[in-house]
DNA sequence: CCGATGCGTTCGGCAATGCCGAACATGCGA
DNA sequence: TCGCATGTTCGGCATTGCCGAACGCATCGG
């Protein structure tokens, strides 16, 4: 086992379980041996550990396999740890009452905005959280925002999907995008995700000044922008949360 | 490998995240060691490979390792599989308008209540979403209707921990409730977890009539109790809750 | 009714895999 | 400045678990 090498089975393991996350259906051996390209047997042993760990539940009438309610115990254990999170919790309830517009918390992850905290827009109920989903970056404010103080620069990505005619989807016009980001210090996504709906974000930055996060509003376009601009009020409103909690994280 | 065996990595992985997650601090190499009482070495290879697939984060200054990113998006991909949430989402709404008291799904996960959905007490705010959370089975009355209908019957675990003065600690006093909810069809818990604080649960069932999950409401005793005794109302409104989930799951 | 086809599971043999322990580099505290 | 504790590397060995074929069972179609 050289420097550098993985252990192979914990491997396998965590590829099963993505599979497993990237659908709502439920998947058998055999579909995941054909997925992985290995033996039937191979996949069955990992997957009896995984079972037995709880990270998998094995249906008891079908004998396919579904993701275990460990993973849910363990990812929001991951909530608890998460510094930046903790952190922003009041400052977050404070913008979504300022701004009367549901506020987002995300990290850059695997290319995407995860996202770690999520605040209902008040006196709005049938709201879905979205906590632990993976958003596209190229198509948030949030995601512009981390993506243009990325330390690691690493924005060449797989290709730029289009969610809505106004998505950025040539690198180009990404680059230029957040190179205006860089100047002013916020982004917008004015309907690039979700037609009708517009987000603004702002950076987080820790104590080293590295941006580690992001915070933003998101919400109706007929709320969030006038003549085709965020509303200015929403930015320094977003502006000033963010300065907030770098501040707070800096301590 | 016999049947009924594991692989030795993966499990040891799980147990790696299991120690990460059971507390808010990030944990060093030999830490870990100590506590699962193997070499650093197999450990660091292990650990290697979990900050490669994203299920582990270093600290780049300390060292040290905590929980990593994708946990969070596994586990929330786990509620979009569960179909005992995707199920009830709208009656828990329903239910929350009508009690104007928080709403709680669960499951029984190892001996605990697993919270696969959580909905907030209507127009009041600073609550934290529990989703994810392990809640004593024996103090609450989500745990008490899913012990009291668990098909595998296995109430017998560790000690039964005090919360409050009111929590039942003996093994005896457990069944005999356990046995009154068996008769009268739901659950509540009067400050047995938190002072204060009351909760009233039903079973949600499948189509092959075994139970699957519990939902029920919580809050401040002085609106969830008269007299000592559950308000008639919301226990109503609960088991109306639970009964429209059973009605849609056996579809 | 009965092949045929798919499924999840079992199992033995073989060698690749990854476990171990000692040595190394680094950083912190005394 | 020394010493101890940390995270990391690495080579050798045998244990580990990977593989592929065979099994029992369910489902489907002729």
């Amino acid at each position: 086992m050289g420097v550098g090498d993985t252990i192979q089975s914990v491997e396998r393991a965590a590829g099963i379980l993505r599979l497993l996350a990237s659908g709502p259906r439920e998947l058998g051996v055999a579909e995941l041996a054909r997925a992985m390209e290995l033996p039937k047997g191979t996949l069955h042993g990992i997957l009896r550990t995984l079972v037995h760990v709880g990270f998998v539940e094995q249906d008891a009438t079908t004998g396919r396999y579904r993701l275990g309610g460990t993973l849910l115990h363990l990812g929001s254990s991951y909530l608890d740890v998460n510094e930046l999170r903790t952190r922003s919790l009041n400052w977050a309830d404070a913008l979504a009452g300022r701004s009367r517009e549901s506020v987002w918390i995300g990290t850059l992850h695997e290319g995407g905005v995860l996202v770690v905290h999520h605040v209902f827009r008040p006196d709005d109920s049938m709201q879905v959280l979205q906590v632990g989903t993976l958003l596209p970056a190229h198509a948030t404010a949030l995601g512009k925002v981390l993506l243009a103080y990325d330390p690691y620069g690493e924005s060449a990505k797989e290709p730029l999907a289009a969610h809505t005619p106004a998505t950025l989807v040539t690198a180009d016009a990404l680059a230029k995008e957040l190179e205006l980001v860089r100047g002013r210090g916020w982004a917008a996504d004015l309907e690039e995700l979700v037609e009708g709906e517009v987000s603004i974000a702002a950076p987080i930055r820790d104590r080293r000044a590295v941006t580690v996060g992001a915070i933003g509003v998101r919400g109706a376009v007929e709320r969030l922008a006038e003549d085709g601009e965020p509303r200015r009020d929403l930015v320094s409103y977003v502006r000033d949360a963010a300065r907030a909690i770098t501040r707070d994280l800096s301590r």
